[in-house]
RNA sequence: GGCAGAGUAGCUCAGGGGUAGAGCAGAGGACUCAUAAGCCUUUGGUCGGGAGUUCAAAUCUCCCCUCUGCCA
């Protein structure tokens, strides 16, 4: 089976990352650790668009060069995926060598097969959003509104991709491959914005205006703007043209592509991601079946609304991470939100997840199970002999936990795999209560009796630190260690069987895996 | 205006022809191994409105309302 192939949309280094990226980095990461966990091999790509306008206009502001300019802002998603454990396996810089050399090399084989022209257009400007505007973007006055910022009168050649050309063909690839964007719902957006006349795709900007991009090979007055240099990285960064393009370092691109799993935000769906992206591919000469998968995510809102600067309701994963802790903060991004759709944040349900949840219910199952298992038994596992209907109902709990985090995570539906892990939780919690180790300890004719019930109870959640691994991989390596079970190399998912743990199994100390935290209502 | 998504308990949401569900919040209780965590019981809903199909509709059909998104 080909290696999964995951990559993120790529973020504009104009400004420092807010809880959405963490969104969107944390759920690859968690599919890619959760593949792992499969046994698919993967190959994870994440990384920053550093070119453009607004770059070049915010550094001359900062008194910096773009590139010094980049470099500070690309620092703080680095240090983010660092502390958030998102582990990727290649790193797309727009601003990379290898990177330029192929868009360079892209942008001349269409120019070579006559997809690309020159053409002078003249219209209003909108410096801020780099765009030309139409007569769409006035407000009621006639005039451009605020948002667009300074709006200039420009003529101006430009290159231009024959993108027109190939909408016919991608209506029809949305028709026939239903698994092109999901959920599925949203390629309905996507027809609905092919309908009336198609434009083609302006894809330069002049050196004078813009500086701060890839020459176009065959017309170096002009950088190429934004689409073949933003979303080819999913191609460049897999291996595309590496050798022509003497890469080195990168996968070997016939053996990845096309992408399992692109993951974008509902904003740049249309038409970036599902119009420009695989009509380039297209156009390029990739066959239908090599033309990559999305997947759509939804949007944290807070208390309804869009989270923006202005309205100063910005949440840094940075604070909520130092609060939470890494983990914390990757579980409740996780299980708050449905794959696709919108979410609230709110610090009542982040305090709620962490402490209720993550402190009381696993953190606390983990605690008390070791402790009496301490009290009693030095710490010592012996499954002995003894069963009832009591452990039996647990052991089934926790054989029907897999197959349905299995489907609920291979479907994307991360929160519901969660969910599905959390019944062993929930059930061994009530196991402690129906069986009261502490009374069978007092009576030592129920020594075999106690035996079981503690192992039961180790094993329960042994299994439930390798279900929950790729959500919160630190607090479930610390789970473990705790146990006194390391995850074997090379264990997957499909390994788990009852009896992990042997007999006379040595258990760790207890400690507390998720403090509770003692938060006072802030709002 | 077109298309799509959503509207179910105080909150967040699941379900999708056969007695309305979960978690949280609220109320009561028993217990003590544990991070005063956990467990049990319980209050709470004309499933957005209306009509239709059906023995039976939250679920299917039609009309309407509200919110969100994409497009115009």
């Amino acid at each position: 089976m080909k290696p999964f192939y995951i990559t993120t949309a790529i973020d504009y280094t104009n400004a420092p990352p807010h809880i959405g990226h963490a969104y969107e980095k944390v759920l690859a990461d968690v599919m890619a650790r959760f593949q792992r966990l499969q046994g698919r091999e993967v190959y994870f790509l994440t990384g920053v668009d550093q070119h453009g306008q607004k770059v070049q206009k915010s550094a001359e502001k900062a008194g910096l060069s773009p590139a010094a300019f980049v470099d500070g802002i690309t620092t703080h998603f680095t240090a983010l995926w660092d502390k958030l454990n998102v582990r990727f396996d290649g790193w797309a810089a727009t601003t990379d060598d290898r990177h330029k050399r192929v868009v360079r090399a892209m942008l001349q084989k269409l120019h070579d097969c006559g997809q690309l022209y020159k053409k002078s257009y003249a219209g209003f400007y909108s410096v801020r959003q780099e765009q030309f505007l139409t007569d769409k973007e006035r407000g009621p006055d006639g005039q451009y509104g605020e948002e667009w910022g300074e709006v200039v009168e420009l003529q101006e050649e430009n290159w231009y991709f024959r993108l027109s050309e190939h909408v016919e063909w991608l209506k029809g690839h949305i028709r026939s491959h239903p698994d092109f964007i999901y959920p599925p719902h949203r390629a309905n957006d996507v027809l609905n914005s092919l309908e009336g006349t198609p434009q083609d795709l302006c894809i330069s900007r002049p050196i004078e205006r813009l500086s701060w991009g890839i020459p176009l090979p065959f017309d170096e007055k002009f950088v190429n703007y934004v689409w073949f240099d933003a979303l080819s990285n999913y191609i460049t960064f897999a291996g595309y043209m590496a050798e022509e393009c003497g890469n080195e370092g990168l996968p070997k691109f016939e053996t990845i592509w096309p992408a399992d799993a692109e993951i974008i935000g509902k904003d740049i769906l249309v038409p970036a991601h599902a119009v420009y992206w695989p009509i380039m591919l297209h156009a390029l000469g990739f066959p239908d079946d090599q033309i990559p998968k999305l997947v759509v995510h939804g949007w944290w809102n807070v208390k309804g609304a869009k989270m923006s600067k202005s309205l100063g309701n910005v949440i840094d994963p940075n604070v909520l991470s130092d609060t939470f802790t890494p983990d914390g903060l990757r579980y409740y991004l996780m299980r708050d939100i449905a794959t696709g759709y919108d979410a609230d944040f709110s610090d009542e349900r982040i305090i709620m997840s962490y402490n209720k949840e993550l402190a009381g219910g696993l953190g606390n199952l983990l605690n008390r199970s070791i402790n009496m298992a301490q009290k009693y038994r030095s710490g010592v596992l012996t499954p002995g002999d003894f069963d009832d209907e009591i452990n039996q109902a647990l052991r089934q709990t926790v054989a029907e936990a897999l197959p349905a985090y299995l489907e609920k995570m291979n479907g994307w539906d991360i929160h519901e795999g969660i969910a599905a892990a959390w019944r062993i939780v929930t059930h061994a919690n009530a196991f402690v209560d129906s069986t009261k180790p502490f009374s069978l300890a007092k009576d030592p004719a129920q020594a075999t009796r106690l035996d079981s019930v503690l192992y039961h109870l180790a094993e329960a959640l042994t299994h439930v630190t390798v279900l929950l691994n790729p959500i919160m991989p630190t607090a479930m390596a610390a789970a473990r260690a705790q146990i006194g079970w390391t995850l074997p190399e090379g264990f997957l998912v499909s390994d788990l069987k009852w009896g992990l743990l042997s007999s006379g199994h040595q258990l760790g100390t207890p400690t507390p895996l998720f403090p509770r935290l003692e938060i006072a209502e802030e709002k």
